[in-house]
DNA sequence: CACCTTGGGAGGCACGTTTCTGCATGGCCA
DNA sequence: TGGCCATGCAGAAACGTGCCTCCCAAGGTG
């Protein structure tokens, strides 16, 4: 059977193969591909004669093909812990959204592309996605997907710490303890006497350590804890936990909010007690939201950052996969950044509106 | 060369192909191939034996030789218009993050995964993910990489009617004008004399006909237009747009703004004008934001329902991928939703919080 | 003239599946 | 007893690349 009748029956009309090409130019496979992927020992004449051709002939490589032979993909995947059917909750959902923005971002600059993949996912998903390599956020202790990653050889980066003796390739985090401190050390130099905390009831590392650092932080300046906890994954629950907060007889001067819509749900709570802010109610929470520079009044929010943890989790993920040693230790803190606005200020409250910020190094 | 030899040689310690858990089960590799993939005639007892020696030498069959011999992925594109560096804009954040999470979620529900690929991307990223489908958001007419892809003979569905004649398959949209013009006759409805609207410089579908419908509804009910246009993108040009739209010498006492951080910045702008929303303004703003429902005032958007578009367009992708002929038709119009709160009800304004809002069905 | 080097290119195997085809066996019926 | 069908599996051909090996011709060198 000669060449041409082997690629004719073969391809779909639409579909030109390599081995169209290689006939069309009158050269041999092998050709063809040093031409296009710059490699051999081929005259630029060929190399230019080939590309022509595969352009006329609007030649596509087969990526299934290139992958099972050269065992690189091209694709990482982005693991979200679920909590119901969606793939992140709704608390979470800016710093997730921001941070999966940047790591798309960065993963493409890169030449990779990002597949989001729940933990929890239907395990023939996980099996029909050749992946180089796997971004995990927040992964449990023992978690059974990084295991199994692991067990595969693949290299797998956290977004978070990992809990117990979870074998990561490397991680990146903020230092949730020192953000809390430092607000804590804020709020009390604006002058708060008793200041309350808004947290959750789920057991995640970031919510734990902010809790523990808060308690620790009430041990050592002598302050009774005054908090609400509420399941974060409820959207109507936050509202409720800050009016809760909020009413206690041991009513808080200032409070801080793990959570991002906590702000406005504790503005709205304090404008039901006929508290002002600042004036009477101190006001900080940890947000990526920049809707909180023009409420009334502005608040003070914490930034995780997560663009810049979003592309150091993929930079450092890539050069795993390309056996790159990085420069970077594999461990890496990402500063959080404190953006200080009206709510958190009783002296001087500033009465011009901030200015936009930018968008960049969010 | 023996079988055995065969496949110790080509693979890595680490991953058991079918060769090997054929050479381990004591059958052929067409005897596991059908037992793990349901096919064949096999007796059950051969069935289990197989998947059980598969399960204790941890195959999992490879992605990429499945999907080179198959022709299928189990991966569609998310593709999105870039401004700048970034794989979406700022302003249609919101909006595009709900309708990405609806889109991954429906395609997991489905047993797909899905990439989000941008399409001014690097040629090779395109070239090196083997997709089945593509969904496209808001293409602009003659789009290149739709072209290119339905030339490869792949169905592609677009978030927005495709302008020009866009060879799609199907196409999923919000029906703006009526949004538009139902906004501005509630807010006549409320009191509104003279109605101004917040708008963008670029030229995409939604600022387009959303402009026009304000422009022909002032010309139906013979009002003067008073509106100004901003760059979208900039983050920062919105809350100068709000404030210039409010100094005007013929200030409007109602405002709808097309994007969705205009809510707070005409807030803010009213605020510095002396202007009781919604006694002196009446203010509504497209969003998907919840934070809208605990401001000050409670400000009333329009939903566009990225989630319902986002499930609407993966299912058509999927029904086409898989040849299925949807009983939906290939066009389909999902309505917006009013949510109207305290900024657009002159009379009789809730001096109730409006309840936190369910995270379905958005 | 024999030998080596270097450029230019062809042959063919392997990646790990899916699946078409076909072989053997045994039971059933005419 | 011979044909026939159902059952239970094995062989082997693809799918489209990448790359290792090898071949050939043209010079240069002793």
């Amino acid at each position: 059977m000669s060449r041409a009748e082997t690629s004719r029956r073969g391809s779909r009309p639409g579909r030109a193969g390599i081995r169209d090409v290689a006939a069309a130019a009158g050269v041999s496979i092998t050709t063809v591909s040093d031409a296009l992927n710059g490699k051999g020992r081929l005259p630029d004449a060929t190399r230019r004669h080939v590309r022509e051709v595969a352009d006329r002939l609007g030649y596509r490589p087969s990526a299934a093909a290139r992958t099972l032979r050269t065992g690189k993909s091209g694709l990482i995947g982005l693991t979200v812990t679920t909590y119901g059917d969606e793939p992140f909750t709704f608390t979470e959902f800016a710093y997730f959204a921001e941070m999966a923005r940047a790591a798309t971002s960065a993963a493409l600059a890169r030449g990779y592309a990002l597949v989001i993949l729940p933990a929890t996912s239907r395990h023939d998903v996980w099996s029909n996605v050749a992946l180089d390599g796997t971004v995990v956020i927040d992964p449990s202790d023992q978690d059974p997907v990084v295991s199994e990653l692991v067990r595969q050889g693949l290299p797998v980066v956290s977004d978070g710490r990992p809990a117990g003796s979870l074998p990561v390739t490397a991680w990146v985090d903020n230092d949730h303890e020192a953000a809390v401190l430092g607000i804590l050390d804020h709020l009390a130099d604006a002058g708060a006497r008793r200041i309350g905390l808004l947290t959750g009831t789920s057991t995640d590392t970031y919510t734990h350590l902010s809790t523990t650092a808060y308690l620790r932080w009430c041990e050592r300046v002598g302050q009774d804890p005054v908090y609400e906890a509420y399941p974060a994954h409820d959207p109507c629950a936050g509202a409720v936990a800050a009016d809760r907060l909020l009413a206690r007889p041991d009513r808080p001067d200032a409070v801080y909010g793990l959570f991002d819509p906590n702000g406005t749900d504790l503005l709205a709570a304090a404008r039901r007690y006929g508290l002002r802010v600042p004036d009477d109610l101190l006001l900080v929470c940890c947000s990526e939201s920049t809707m909180y520079a023009s409420t009334e009044p502005p608040v003070t929010t914490l930034s995780l950052k997560p663009r810049r943890i979003g592309t150091a989790v993929v930079q450092l993920l890539i050069d795993a996969i390309e056996g790159v040693e990085s420069e970077q230790p594999v461990e890496q803190v990402i500063p959080t950044e404190l953006i200080v606005r009206t709510s958190s200020q009783r002296r001087s409250p500033r009465t011009t509106v901030s200015p936009p910020r930018t968008p960049d190094d969010r």
